[in-house]
RNA sequence: GGCGAGAUAGCUCAGUUGGCUAGAGCAUACGGUUCAUACCCGUAGUGUCGAGGGUUCGAAUCCCCCUCUCGCUACCA
């Protein structure tokens, strides 16, 4: 019996490169969602995906001298690849390059666009030309320029906008309405202080600067914005159609129970996704849940430093069914979690080792010994057994319900932690019942045979509550027990192993212990070995990279003209202050030649307004004016920045005079 | 700068509407046990519950203030 459909996405993965153990991590959490809701009788269906297009895939594609199409092909084969790879049991995977999704998007962007939510304007803003600069809306102060107070006119660029702010009352009405729409509620508070209260900003749908994404058919320089096209996999997935000839499956499935989501991009799914979902008159998706990060421990992943987890390689290291233990049993559900090689080598051998695999181990063991592997229930137990075992068995009992609850609230982490109380309670009912010294009278035999076979019910109840999260994990217990795993509905009952049954007489260690230091060298010995014959995912040999430097995103290659409009200059720093209501802003006066500039830099967390007088430094000079936090910028200093984001300034090997030509 | 969250045992955290000697897991030490993957079971802990002040018979829990950390956000030209 159907306890109904439950539609359950992942966030569409971003195919500029192969996904790292953090970004795999969804995928995992939301296979154990979407197994745990099947065996608890719905209807589930489960979609994944990629999402292929956008500027930073164009150059990519360029770098490695192939069409973006290819580069695509070849990073969501990785994708779904890796995918399998961890045992995901997705009912879809949609690729944003599919033909259906392309033209769906298509027709949406121009129903849009007729019904007047979508609106051509200009990208930049107001334009106002004695000061070059470009201003939005909402920085005009009475409709005219903030800095001088002259007319402004509309920029030449044109683009598509989205009028967002139309829909904000409602949407504020719906969050509001439904406290279980955002998750965690933390989250729903960021999106109200932030955004909806404050007021909208209408949305550029649109662009120019790139081709890679989907044509806007009416007007072909322009491209799909891609949150606008990616968003909509969710429905185009399962066969909307903005005409009205949705598919059955739409309207069965449609709207989504639950979109799972890093937390990173809850704003696109919980302000935009649902006020285009307004536009076209759709229902919105019933719950968001914004996950947390599990990062690495010892600073940034980065690729040069040889300490990026992916999944595959942590697979074959540890297994596949350990890795999805511990980014499930670690899952943060506020806070970002920690993950390494250590860590896992802990809970490895603490959890999966120690406490189920030795109980799986050692309870068909004493079936061997004592009885030939045969399983029996003789129901022997005096009164004060009695009550022994039924403490085991109620704990047994329970424990589906005390997980389901848990998976209510999408406590992955926490429901987990009740099977493993199952289990170390078998471990302590193991030192209960002392197996051993009943095995050396011949009178206790009924009573050892009947410990046992409570024992290999109970392990029998936590596999089949342990399928969702460790699917091959639990078919092995099965097995070595000789039985099937069994549905939810029938958990709640003590005794359904056969009586009799005989279980395997040779039983496989589940998971072996690991030693933290080989595992250590090896991995390390694996990453040298790597190192050298590595092939990225756009088929571009990457060279091993030597220590002390780093490596960055290639821009697209620029003419020597475009080079020749930039003007670089020595400047002076002749004064120095931080600008106040500023976390990270120096605002400096710098002699240029016989002129000085005020320019404002984002560097107070490295050099002291002080520390800043005297020196001689890189200014980029024709930079249009700006204004940040109040002040007028009026050039831009140049640093450099290593991978952790740290600045240094740029300054002239040998002495120069302020305003010497820099070229 | 604005908004928000948090600071509890070595580590990761739980502590409901303020109430007895502040808890769990991991790690540590000791004891027990030997069926088992040197495993399992038990016991023991230590904690100025971030600092200070206040309300109260009584505060980790409420109020004020301070310090620090984190998240989102605006500036990172």
């Amino acid at each position: 019996m159907s306890k109904g459909k439950y539609y359950i996405t992942t966030a569409i993965a971003y195919t500029s490169g192969k996904p790292h153990i953090g970004n795999s991590y969804e995928i995992v959490l939301a296979d154990s969602i979407a197994r745990f809701k099947r065996k608890d009788g719905y209807d589930v269906f489960f979609q994944t995906g990629t999402d292929e297009h956008g500027q930073k895939i164009e150059l990519k594609a360029q770098e490695a001298g192939i069409t973006p199409k290819e580069y695509v092909d070849n990073v969501a084969g990785t994708i779904e690849h890796l995918w399998n790879l961890m045992d995901t049991s997705y009912d879809k995977f949609i690729r944003t390059t599919d033909t259906y999704h392309e033209k769906q998007v298509q027709k949406i962007f121009k129903r849009l666009y007729e019904q007047g939510d979508i609106y051509k304007g200009a990208y930049e803003g107001m334009y106002c030309t004695p000061c070059e600069s470009f201003w939005t809306e909402s920085q005009l102060v009475d409709g005219k320029c903030p800095d001088c107070g002259r007319e402004v006119k509309p920029a030449k660029e044109e683009a598509y906008f989205f009028k967002m702010s139309k829909y904000a009352d409602r949407l504020i009405e719906h969050i509001n309405t439904h406290p279980q729409f955002i998750q965690p509620v933390s989250r729903k508070n960021e999106m109200m202080n932030n955004f909806l209260l404050p007021g909208l900003q209408d949305l550029c749908v649109s662009r120019t600067s790139f081709k890679w994404g989907i044509p806007v058919d009416f007007d072909s320089n322009h491209v799909v914005y891609v949150w606008l096209d990616a968003l909509t996999n969710y429905i185009t997935g399962i066969g909307y159609d903005c005409d009205g000839n949705s598919t059955e499956q739409y309207k069965e499935l449609w709207p989504a129970d639950l979109h799972l989501i890093g937390k990173d991009i809850i704003r696109f799914h919980t302000i935009y996704w649902p006020i285009f979902l307004m536009a076209l008159g759709e229902e919105l998706p019933k719950q968001i849940f914004g996950h947390p990060w599990l990062l690495q421990g010892d600073g940034k992943m980065s690729k040069s430093k040889g300490n990026v987890l992916y999944a595959d390689d942590l697979a074959d290291f540890f297994g596949v069914d350990a890795v999805r233990y511990f980014v499930l049993h670690e899952m943060p559900f506020e806070n970002d979690g920690v993950i390494s090689r250590e860590l896992i080598v802990e809970r490895l051998n603490s959890d999966l080792a120690n406490t189920l695999g030795n109980l799986v181990n050692r309870t068909i063991s004493m079936s061997n010994k004592y009885f030939g592997g045969v399983v029996e229930d003789k129901g022997a137990a005096t009164d004060a057994q009695k009550a022994l075992d039924e403490d085991l068995k109620a704990v047994a009992r329970g424990t589906y319900e005390r997980v389901r609850r848990k998976m209510e609230e999408l406590r992955v982490a926490d429901a987990i932690s009740e099977i493993f109380v199952l289990f170390k309670r078998c471990n302590k009912y193991i030192d209960e019942t002392e197996p051993w010294l009943l095995a050396k009278e011949e009178a206790n035999k009924d009573r050892l045979a009947t410990v046992l076979y409570n024992l290999v019910e109970s392990i029998a109840i936590g596999a089949s509550l342990l399928e969702p999260y460790m699917p091959s994990t639990a078919e092995k217990i099965a097995a070595q027990l000789n039985t099937s795993l069994r549905g939810f509905e029938e958990l709640e009952e003590f005794g359904k192993y056969p009586s009799g049954n005989k279980v395997t007489e040779k039983p496989e260690i589940l998971f072996a212990r690991l030693d933290v230091k080989e595992v250590l060298e090896k991995a390390e010995t694996l990453f040298e070995g790597s190192k050298a014959d590595e092939s990225g995912t756009d088929g571009k040999k990457e060279e091993a990279v030597p220590d002390g430097v780093i490596d960055i995103e290639a821009k697209p290659e620029i003419s020597y003209d475009e080079f020749a409009k930039m003007q670089f200059q020595v400047g002076e720093i002749i004064a120095c202050e931080e600008v106040p209501k500023s976390k990270k802003l120096l605002c400096s006066k710098v002699r240029i030649g016989s002129q000085v500039k005020q320019i404002v830099s984002g560097i107070k967390q490295y050099y002291s307004a002080e520390e800043m007088v005297g020196k001689k430094v890189m200014v980029l000079v024709n930079l249009k004016p700006a204004t940040l936090a109040g002040v007028v910028s009026e050039g831009m200093l140049l640093c450099a920045e290593d991978a952790d984001g740290n600045l240094a300034l740029m300054t002239p090997e040998k002495s120069m005079p302020a305003g010497a030509e820099i070229c």
